[in-house]
DNA sequence: ACTTCTCATGTTGTATACAAAAGTATTGAC
DNA sequence: GTCAATACTTTTGTATACAACATGAGAAGT
């Protein structure tokens, strides 16, 4: 399915190695490698149609990103994160995410604010239609608004690069029973702390907000796999 | 003096692209190459005895670390964080030592805080010697055993990520009449703190300890360059 | 039978060759 | 004299060729 995209005759501008990390990438999160494989250049190079030069340049990316490890003279391997690396990645998400609102509660606009309220309800009728993927939309509109409004554009990327990197793994627990709901709820207090400049309590509470999600992740995980790792 | 290092005849084992980047890092720090510059291949090449290729897979390396901006088709220029820029990574900088802190506080063994100990003890001696030096030294191992222990991998090495990015503006504050005082003071706080697994206070004391340093920073920088940016 | 050395094979890291695109300068028209 | 178009140069991105190294099999020796 991600390879078709490969077939359409160089409409793409821009360099190859880009379009190549990407693909790897979802590769890897959709399972297609597990952990510890070694990805072969060559034969990825042929089944991309390339050279082994962009292979190259997409591995490095992705051993930035932590998703391979390049051993020298070895090769290149894929990482997937352990349970307790994914663990101690929610637990900083959740400090980032307080971070941010903390921040955030002294620096917000009031256009900000309407947006949040506007993403809030957008999630509401998506909770009320029962649809997921729209939750799913709209709760990332709402967490981007606060990094935003964190006035710290640095902050903000390095907590947009983690939360990307989390993503296929929150994605997971979102759809547990009761925790739409829940997570909605939760938005609403920290739209109110951040309106009355709360730092402490809007910073706690997005802290919660996510260090759920983590703790929820667990509970999954350990009912999925008995004895993993 | 980076330079003699690739005049050793090939002793080296490894990839020349990682020693390449690490030069270039060094390079670009020492003020080798201004904000805005292009960074020639073939030039660099030439000059590092080598071909295009490990100076491509190096720029990679810089691009991702945010030190060279990788423009398609145009080249990389190099990057110097803006002042903005640099306080809003000290603001973040100042955060992550707080989550280490306040992690810690509850996670760390008595041998850390014996190392801790140590280390602050060896600061004080150099602090006492006006060695400057080796008082950055023991300082950083300070802070790394506090990485360490708040029990999160993760968020020690993100926090050692930026705090190697930052070591070359951290440097200049330090030097200033009266820090080295204060700062000795400070982590004797901060000790004291970890030792009572007092969280939110040795999580507010680190963070303000690396806050300050934003802020001399800051002063430092206004005073040198009138109107920059 | 077990160890060790050597050689064969495959893979990585680097160099070079080539193509496409951006930049530059010259020429020509108005 | 200025502007625009075109050819020329420079430089990036990619492909391929080559060398160094690692791995594994097989032969020789104990």
């Amino acid at each position: 399915m991600a390879d078709l995209v490969w077939h359409i005759p160089f409409t793409m501008d821009a360099r190859r190695a880009d379009h190549i990390a990407e693909a790897l990438e979802g590769l890897i999160f959709n399972g297609e490698f597990s952990d510890g494989d070694r990805l072969d250049e060559i034969r990825l190079a042929e089944r991309f149609g390339v050279s082994r030069t962009p292979i190259r340049e997409a591995f490095q990316r992705l051993a930035l990103s932590g998703l391979v490890e390049a051993i020298p003279r070895r090769g290149v391997f894929v990482r997937q994160p352990g349970l307790v690396e994914l663990l101690e990645m929610f637990e900083v998400m959740a400090e980032f995410e307080g971070i941010c609102g903390r921040l955030a509660s002294a620096r917000i606009t009031n256009e900000a604010l309407d947006a949040l309220q506007v993403a809030n309800a957008a999630c509401r009728q998506a909770v009320e239609a029962g649809d997921a993927d729209a939750y799913y939309r709209e709760n990332e509109r709402f967490h981007h608004i606060i990094y935003r409004q964190s006035g710290n554009a640095f902050l903000e990327a390095e907590t947009c690069r983690l939360h990307r990197r989390l993503k296929p793994f929150r994605r997971m627990q979102l759809q547990l029973r009761g925790r739409l709901a829940q997570s909605m709820s939760e938005h609403e207090g920290i739209v109110q702390a951040l309106t009355n400049a709360d730092a402490e309590r809007a910073g706690r509470l997005l802290r919660e907000h996510v260090a759920v999600q983590g703790e929820k992740f667990h509970h999954l995980m350990s009912s999925l796999k008995p004895a993993a790792e």
